[in-house]
DNA sequence: CTGAAAGCGCTTACAG
DNA sequence: CTGAAAGCGCTTACAG
């Protein structure tokens, strides 16, 4: 920016001014500003001219994700980073791999880069170190989960009530052994996933059976052998709900697998590609997480812009998508159990 | 800081030296520095940091992707964020949604916070716009795709060599009509695929047929679509190489619309969750996604510390993975063509 | 409308 | 070992 000012023959708070289009410059020297910026390929120091300006706004946000390459989060991410892009903001985004420290660690380094706000789906269970940047003034908005010992705004799923519907649709079809398989307990979604199920069954005046119920899942590998351990019982269940998609994945297989694919029903949370190519198509309950994005990142810039009030708790619903594996009756089950039978045959 | 050192009693260089532990000070003014520095939450700001010291290093590199959740580029940017968390390095990511425009806003705005180095899966025929930033001296590193009009580092997969084996494996078990679906031709991976499809099948003495080649997919309904042209057409193709992840969708969608998936073979390029769990199990010639971020991130912190010499090109190795789509054999399709009909009752 | 000066929060020679 | 001063690249009152 000297360098500017001295090609053009003014002073630097002139061009300052220029280039950020501020008050009334004479054309001519504007003129004069452009050209030198132009030919020295001038471009704005923003760390530089954050540390000064009043506003002290430095255009970026932080995102905390349990992990960016998860097809949820990874979704979510985008939609945040959409609206984001309307008022030239990016973002720093991080994998906290449900790990606590690695959360603070990340919104510690988010934090000295100087964001304007933070997302983070939180891990652990305990944001109250989060004090520090309520102090600092950072907006911080919460997706997916919900904070602990912490309050502020918050977008999640409709958890409970996806599963409520879930439940809800393979009780309409006659089921009543519904197995289910959920992700660790720990985290909050899974609690509540896990808590609906249990709701749900209640309302309709059945009691949860607890050896049809298998937590801290979290991978397919995992959830494969719950279901083989779920299938074997002498009074296996005729349908099941995975609470989450790498789980599904997991039960999807061993249900192929052992040939009980269509005998089997299933639920799966969370929406995944390929879901309408399995032999017979998943169904699902999806989340809107590119919604879940946008939500999130409309509230994040209202606080950045000064909204006070509080916390605002959105809950974005979710929608069962019906394609072959959750409208399996219960009589599928009770056929011999030798795979590879079609559909309709048995 | 200057707070701090008020409180510690000492002078601001002290304290910037104890804060960063640098060059010796006595245990008594380090113990009053820290101490003060834990009542008063003391960070240092990290941007104001940068502009002072010597290497002018910012510890945050740019990731321009085309889509930050394309389930192939998100683990791009995980593979990236793990070599970077290493090294306490943060990273900014953006989608260029396969739009040059936007992706040279991402990198200037990625540029104007003064990141460190660059990683870019490049999207139009023209990088040679980077000069500006070679000037500067950010390091920049090209993933999945090659730069063109500009010679820089790049880690991509052997995508000729993967579609090659595809081909290979298809011919072997007797195909001789093998149709090929394409992404837009303008992304440089797409055509080395394409290319390499023409290639392998020249290297076998076959000649590509030309209405089998089906090009500028890009989504899963388009995909879709041209599977339906193909299927119908009067002597259609018995195998299928759909080349990137969401055209596979769309093929494997349109073959089971169809009841043609026990007929006709299908190889996908890049792997997908639930792909063992479609029937059959689809075969695919997967990506190291994980293993391009982490090259790329190596060879981008070389650069950083001053590494110099000519570009760098790395090739990821492809493998394919059998799980059933791929086996199927050319007579399969001979069949009678009605939908429905189980493996092994054709 | 324009410029000289101060200052954002730090680090870095330079004295002592 | 410690501190006073200068300066990183900018913006912002404040004069004129």
């Amino acid at each position: 920016m000297k360098e500017v000012a001295r090609l053009a023959g003014v002073s630097l708070s002139t061009v300052s001014t220029v280039i950020n289009g501020q008050r009334q410059v004479s054309p001519e020297l504007a003129g004069r500003v452009r050209e030198a910026a132009r030919l020295l390929h001038y471009r704005r120091d923003l760390t530089a001219s954050n540390l000064r300006r009043a506003d002290r706004l430095s255009a970026s946000i932080g995102l905390v994700l349990p992990d960016v390459s998860n097809p949820f989060f990874s979704a979510v991410h985008r939609g945040i980073e959409e609206v984001a892009r309307q008022r030239g903001v990016f973002s720093f985004a991080g994998s906290s791999d449900e790990d606590p420290t690695r959360e603070q660690h990340l919104i510690e380094a988010f934090s000295a880069r100087s964001v304007d706000g933070l997302v983070i789906a939180p891990t652990g269970d305990d944001q109250s170190y989060l004090a520090r940047e309520r102090e600092e003034g950072i907006p911080i908005v919460f997706v997916d989960r919900a904070p602990r010992q912490f309050d502020a705004d918050s977008v999640v799923s409709d958890n409970a009530g996806g599963i409520a519907s879930a439940v809800g649709q393979l009780l309409a079809i006659g089921h009543r052994r519904i197995g289910y398989l959920g992700d660790l307990e720990d985290i909050p979604t899974a609690a509540e996933r896990r808590a609906g199920y249990r709701d749900a069954l209640g309302e309709h005046g059945l009691v949860e059976d607890l050896q049809l119920v298998r937590m801290n899942l979290h991978n397919s590998t995992r959830a494969q052998h719950a279901v083989f351990d779920l299938v074997s019982m002498p009074n296996p269940p005729t349908a099941l709900i995975s609470a989450q998609n790498l789980i599904t994945v997991g039960t999807v297989h061993a249900l192929r697998t052992l040939g009980l694919q269509h005998r089997i029903a299933v639920i799966g949370f969370d929406d995944l590609l390929l879901a309408d190519a399995t032999e017979p198509g998943l169904t699902v309950v999806a989340q809107d997480a590119l919604a879940i994005g946008h939500s999130a990142a409309e509230i994040l810039f209202a606080r950045i812009d000064g909204e006070s009030g509080p916390p605002r708790r959105v809950v974005v619903p979710t929608s069962v998508i019906r394609r072959g594996t959750g409208e399996i009756g219960p009589r599928a089950s009770e056929s011999e159990r030798v795979g590879g039978d079609p559909p309709g045959v048995a």
